[in-house]
DNA sequence: AGGGGATATAAACGATGTCTATGATAAATT
DNA sequence: AATTTATCATAGACATCGTTTATATCCCCT
């Protein structure tokens, strides 16, 4: 009933290749007695003679053949098997599968998605963008391994872990150059068109609801689904944008935007990498993870 | 460098499918511990984990599930293996491939052919017919299981059983009734029409060697290439034919045959069932020829 | 004939895999 | 929320099974 010992056929295996149990012993790292032990076990757990011997060795016999030609396949298959899992160690194969938003992947994981497709170029990534509770399912559905999002995060079957904190803050362009030395009250900022993200964003309805705390409706003249337009909308004039400072840290330099700063300090929020708890990591997610992890210490000091 | 022992991708294997350790572990005939260090050993060797362990039972990883789809495929090849030898062993499947001469086949082999394709339908049986030294060199190439010729066979690597007792005879048909009271010389013989066999039979290369020993010539008016038109050709007067006896028990019985008695007698000779020596025999080819030898043994008494 | 190379056999040994017992954790049940 | 009942993990003792060493046997080749 119960199966034979599958090393049994890896014995066999090599034995017929090479034609000599000797042979076979010594790919095996064993001694010729025991290989020949491990073909007669064999020999009698099926009832049947599979090799001839003679004085040169071992030859196949008719139903040693047959048996052969499927073991030779099952073989091949194992063969190839472990070799992809050493692909998958060595990671010159494999996948990375990462959830987050678009700003995200642009603005924070863009360098080290750079460096680590360079350095392991054999893994494939794929990147799903979506808002941040459709992030956690596709999580918890196992069809990413990791998921890249704004915190906090609630979730007791989540494992979190911070990365670098941002300054979300009110950026404008030169139409709005009076206001480049001030320091505004929440509700004076009202005054001005602002421009939000659309409203299912976990930014946006953070803003609003400080804003509301104080007593003020941030009302957005303009919602725009793109990081990029919100930018690019507030240097052509057309309102003051809600962004992520380290977003914009280019134009703020260039002077092509300038923060337009208020009295209240806004709370900054840290970038999180969340995995599943309890849940084994792909290799490649793993050494993703780890390499995120060195940098952000290292950029924190 | 060494490859993983084979039998720890039986347990993956199973426990894979069956998404259990425990239900694994019953499944092999196993405690649950021993196929929870089973697969630990794989993900040692392998440096990748392969299941996610929950409260449920486990479930593949990404890695886990590329290395199923190897093992799942030589696992499958494995079970046909199986399946296939046992189908072997039980004789539902495998070859008998004999060699011999037509007129063995049909009147010294049939009987045992057709019952043993009776008991065993899934065995194929192939027959080749040649002269001895083709079915001797057919034997030694590894093309046939078995010959059946008749003796005698000097041939050291040959392993030779022998079968029943044949005798050759003179025969002839009504035309000679002359003769059938009679007891002729050897000499009184060769006066009357004789057809022999084709020139390279080997009972006719005996039957003619003992005329000459005597100092007859024995030559023949007609040769023909097939016992049953020897028998034919005795039958219609055309001459007195050299068959064996055995061969025309029918022809004796019902008359249209009778034997030309010489004075001499003729030496028998025996039919052998050939095999290679030292060389193991298929399944089928071993139970052939035990049949035979048991229904020989009761016959010769 | 005899040497060399192959496999077979036997018995002692030892590594490896197996078991028992126990612990930890999470889901299901009350 | 507490309890029960699954699951898998771990540790250490044990025993099996495979391995080795030593020797025999056989066949081929010179």
């Amino acid at each position: 009933m119960s199966m034979i010992n599958f090393e049994l056929y890896k014995v066999f295996y090599l034995a017929a290749k090479s034609g000599s149990l000797s042979q076979a012993a010594k790919s095996l790292f064993l001694t010729q007695p025991s290989v020949s032990h491990a073909i007669k076990q064999l020999e009698e757990h099926m009832g049947v003679t599979l090799f001839t011997r003679n004085a040169r060795g071992v030859t196949l016999t008719q139903e040693g053949n047959v048996l052969f030609s499927y073991i030779e396949q099952a073989y091949n298959f194992i063969s190839l098997a472990e070799e992809k899992m050493a692909e998958f160690k060595s990671m010159d194969s494999g996948e990375l599968r990462i959830g987050g938003s678009d700003s995200l992947f642009k603005h924070y994981l863009l360098p080290y998605l750079e460096t680590f497709h360079e350095h392991y170029p054999g893994v494939g990534i794929h990147l799903t963008h979506g808002t941040t509770p459709e992030i956690i399912s596709s999580l918890k559905e196992g069809s990413i391994d990791l998921g890249v999002v704004r915190l906090p995060i609630i979730d007791p079957q989540l494992e979190v872990k911070e990365g670098i904190q941002l300054q979300d803050c009110f950026v404008a362009g030169s139409r709005f150059n009076e206001l480049r030395d001030r320091v505004l009250t929440m509700e004076q900022l009202t005054q001005y068109p602002i421009i939000l993200f659309s409203r299912n964003s976990r930014a946006r309805m953070a803003v609003t609801e400080l804003f509301r705390e104080q007593g003020c409706e941030l009302k957005p003249e303009i919602e725009l689904g793109s990081v990029d337009l919100l930018i690019e909308f507030a240097r052509k004039g057309l309102g003051i944008s809600f962004v992520t400072r380290e977003f914009v840290a280019k134009e703020l330099e260039e002077g092509s935007l300038f923060e337009v700063k208020l009295d209240v300090a806004l709370p900054p929020s840290k970038v999180g990498i969340m995995t599943l708890r309890h849940i084994p990591l792909s290799i490649a997610a793993k050494a993703f993870i780890e390499r995120i992890e060195q940098q952000d210490i290292g950029s924190r000091t």
